[in-house]
DNA sequence: GCATTCC
DNA sequence: GGAATGCAACGCTTT
DNA sequence: AAAGCG
């Protein structure tokens, strides 16, 4: 069953137990054969009145793929129980009271959640985790092995989309040049995030320093478009985050929602729709249908793994630069 | 959203 | 009993 | 040394 029939599949599933919640405040929802209480469904979370009920829906619905991109990735969730940005919170270990089926994992010194299964996500629906965060890195043996790396394009107004647009077709040139296959996804929010699965050699840096070693080969080539200052006043155009590599930094899962004006999705793109795309057109209303058309645009993300030298070695005269 | 702690 | 509080975390940079 | 940043 490829990604699109799954996505049917589970769309299907969502409208028939989310229906059967019709009108309903609190609920008990039986899926995966676990029990989740669901509360306060009516609630809304962003300014146009989308529910928790309608996260629920949509995070059932797009289950098989969220799940593929979050698999033995320790998680991030970012709680909004009102739905404002400003009153959010992080929780990465399990909280007091959590069901004893929710899956955690043993990662440096503390235990922190993970995600398997449709209950997972109707509990974080519950729990209002608009955002579900992971690393560029997935547990194995216990430890977390970097096996992407991620070129963040952020624009500081009064740069903005069309910025960002500009800049990204530069890191596909340099993917391209560096013969690596790159997978672009919308943040959500303002930005762009560059996917590259990779695996390390011994003799490989961190990506985290090749990230940075881009970054600054980008800002050399076009410093009025990228720029990879750390201070906010002095930044200009489109900041090139390397930081995001680093031990213990995530980003925002592909297919996750974000906390907003509206209920903008991380959404994966085709290279070739970038120049067209708008982060204001992928929402849970669109996302949903869009995945049944077009499958799971970043199922390649997840792998076959390319060699990091082959980016290191683009990156090899600005590693160790200022 | 909810368990825990504080007054 | 009702209100307040915590719920991540850390290296790197700038000041 | 402390604060800012993501």
């Amino acid at each position: 069953m490829d990604a699109a029939q799954a996505v049917e599949w589970a769309q299907a599933r969502a409208e028939a137990l989310v229906g059967a919640l019709a009108g309903r405040d609190r609920a008990v929802l039986e899926v995966d054969g676990r029990e989740v209480r669901l509360t306060h469904l009516g609630r809304s979370l962003f300014p146009a009145g989308e529910t928790k009920l309608d996260l629920l829906r949509y995070l059932l619905s797009v289950a098989p793929v969220l799940l593929s991109h979050l698999a033995d990735r320790p998680l991030t969730l970012v709680r909004s129980p009102d739905g404002t940005p400003s009153t959010a919170f992080f929780q990465k270990n399990p909280p007091p009271g959590a069901p004893t089926w929710l899956a955690t994992a043993a990662v440096e010194g503390g235990r922190q959640l993970l995600a398997r299964t449709s209950a997972d996500l109707a509990l974080f629906a519950q729990w209002a985790a608009v955002e579900l965060h992971v690393p560029p890195a997935r547990l194995r043996q216990g430890d977390l092995v970097p096996d992407q790396l991620v070129v963040d394009l952020d624009p500081m107004p009064p740069a903005a989309w069309p910025e960002v647009r500009r800049a990204a077709r530069g890191v596909r040139r340099l993917m391209e040049a560096a013969g690596v296959r790159s997978f672009p996804k919308l943040s959500g929010a303002t930005g762009l995030h560059v996917y590259v699965p990779v695996v390390a050699g011994p003799a490989d840096p961190p990506t985290a320093r090749v990230a940075a070693g881009l970054g600054r080969l980008l800002a050399a080539a076009a410093p009025d478009l990228y720029t990879v200052v750390r201070a906010v006043a002095r930044r200009r155009g489109v900041y090139v985050d390397a930081g995001q590599n680093g031990r213990g930094r995530t980003l925002a899962a592909p297919y996750s929602v974000r906390l907003g004006d509206a209920p903008r999705v991380s959404t994966p793109l085709d290279w070739d729709e970038v120049d067209e795309a708008h982060p204001d057109a992928h929402t849970i209303h669109t996302v949903p249908e869009r995945l049944v058309r077009r499958g799971d645009l970043f199922a390649a993300a997840l792998g076959p793994p390319q060699p990091l030298a082959a980016l290191a070695e683009l990156a090899a005269p600005w590693l160790d630069r200022r």
